[in-house]
DNA sequence: CTGTTAGCGCCTTCAA
DNA sequence: TTGAAGGCGCTAACAG
């Protein structure tokens, strides 16, 4: 992108021969008779010559590229998102073009719309943006794949299971006689939050319709773990199991619980949702989102669909799976994956 | 990228005015009948133009966008890096090129080429490619920085101060009275690995020369932190505190030490270097690498230089903190950051 | 098998 | 203040 690299036409010319067939030696075409062939590639590899990524794509329309739009999330999401992306894109000979997304709509509008020419679809993962929102920044000709966004746009979308997953958790707990159980929430405006809220309460009705299940409002951090087991406490709710939206809150509500002496999982059962590398250390029950596989699964969709495929407009949902530890106990028989 | 999408053409006509002007309008430039801006931007606006970035980068030599390649690095490294380099270069106004970097000297020049016309300047983490790859896969005028690199190669480079890290370790047990400190290294051909069990070695002669220091050979993975108390036992080595390469290594330590029966920190100390999130639950004292400090300083470092400044082929050095936490004991007087 | 020639979408002198 | 025209580097017909 700078001054000096070598073009297409210096090799054409030192090579005595016009760009067409330098191009045709250098994107492997046929009919190029093989003493101009050598002739081109030994000026190109002399000169140090290599293709101008940027003109090309703009002269085929096609950047081989792929926009992400991600949310500021977490340490461990980002990473393990990105890693399944970057797995699948590089498979493929595709980039990736990275953007972050503060919950603000106008940013995530001009983040979206700064890709327009430099991508040739886009994956977009907004779990706090309305559709409405969504929808706008969107240029309509851009193929784009949602992950973990607000449902009701017609397009192509990802989301893992979140519905199944705590019911797994409710359905475990149940499995053990536990009945009074508790929901520590995410913050509301989040897609992911109310889902898994919207299955506790489903999954209660369902498996434990005789008991009123409780909710507690949290925000995903440790700190609103801790002040739901403080709320419990201070009005007498009675409680055999917690289910926590995050696997962060469920640490916190742990922490919480042993500092005032309850006995963790003896007399209330802890789970969360994420399975963070802390989940595996700390012997935390919770259900597994398979963040990089839903990042792999997202862009092959996409270049799917680039490549001549179809980008129906439909959901897919992707499975999660109940990680039995120490926060819950005992073995239970016939308490699998999803319910 | 795609085909429906307005272009300055269509634009100009519906607007009833020449590309040139409507070029202006949209960047800003002076001298446009207010008349005229207006009417364009009117047009724009209702057929929803958004300028193509990928010709607009090939007409200015310039593409506002910055290549990074990164080795295939455990999650917290990767995201913390990559969130750091995201904040500047948002601020920036540029965007982020994302490429993974398997250790093969091959894939990475491929790597470091496909970006050429796509970037403006490119950040490249290798910490196991040696000088010579490196300096085979740069196109010679590709503005780059090196982070945690081989040195010898005339670029500019940013490393974290492997060996004040490992000193200031040393130095805190050192001062707490222990003398028979082991260190466990990480993978030989790791630079960071090699300048954390040098800064090791030095640090010992300087502050306990009159022990003669241990080093056990791990590989970053939790396991080889295990493996190494195992070995240390079955030989019978004296030790009372292990100065671990990095803090995978330094929980293996902690689990196999605890496992053993042997008192953390009453007998053995542990510190590890890296300050995960898992550090600090489980109390590991440790060196704290500000990953994400690194990646904004790289990025702004590159865009300074693309935009007028130098870019000096100097090395600078990010500061480490010592985080003092369980697994050595005791608050000790005048043992602060560095050494 | 090879060269010529239009673009891809945009920016920018140079004239008017 | 505005328009016409060339060019960024490469690819893809279309002729030879």
């Amino acid at each position: 992108m700078r001054q000096g690299s070598a073009t297409i036409r210096d090799v054409a010319r030192e090579a005595a021969v016009s760009v067409a067939s330098v191009s045709r030696v250098m994107n492997g075409h046929v009919s190029v008779h093989p003493e101009t062939r050598a002739r081109i590639m030994a000026v190109a590899q002399s000169l140090g010559y290599v293709p101008h990524a940027g003109a090309r794509s703009l002269s085929l329309s096609r950047s081989h590229a792929i926009g992400v739009v991600l949310p500021d999330l977490h340490g461990e999401f980002f990473s393990e998102i990105v890693r399944g992306m970057d797995r699948e894109v590089t498979a493929r000979g595709y980039h990736l073009l990275l953007s972050n997304m503060h919950a603000d709509a106008v940013l995530a509008a001009q983040a979206v719309r700064s890709m327009r020419g430099r991508v040739d679809g886009m994956i977009v993962m907004a779990p706090q943006l309305d559709t409405q929102a969504l929808d706008e920044a969107l240029p309509p000709d851009m193929p784009a794949m949602l992950v973990n966004s607000s449902p009701g746009v017609a397009r192509a979308a990802l989301r893992i299971d979140n519905a199944a997953g705590i019911a797994a958790s409710v359905a475990h707990l149940v499995a053990q006689g536990r009945r009074a159980l508790v929901h520590v929430s995410g913050p509301p405006a989040n897609i992911d939050a109310e889902e898994r809220r919207r299955g506790f309460l489903d999954a209660m009705a369902r498996l434990a319709p005789e008991v009123e299940p409780v909710v507690i409002a949290g925000d995903f951090h440790e700190e609103s773990g801790g002040a739901a087991v403080a709320m419990l406490r201070a009005r007498g709710i009675a409680c055999d199991g917690i289910v926590a939206a995050n696997d962060m809150m469920a640490l916190g509500v742990m922490a919480a619980l042993r500092a005032a002496g309850v006995d963790v999982p003896g007399a209330v059962a802890v789970t969360g949702f994420d399975d963070i590398p802390l989940a595996r250390y700390l012997g935390l029950t919770t259900i597994r989102a398979p963040m990089a596989e839903m990042g792999a699964r997202a862009v092959a969709r996409l270049i799917d669909a680039l490549e001549g495929g179809e980008l129906r407009a439909e959901e897919e949902t992707i499975a999660t799976e109940l990680v039995i530890r120490s926060t819950t106990p005992g073995s239970v028989i016939g308490s699998g994956g999803s319910v």
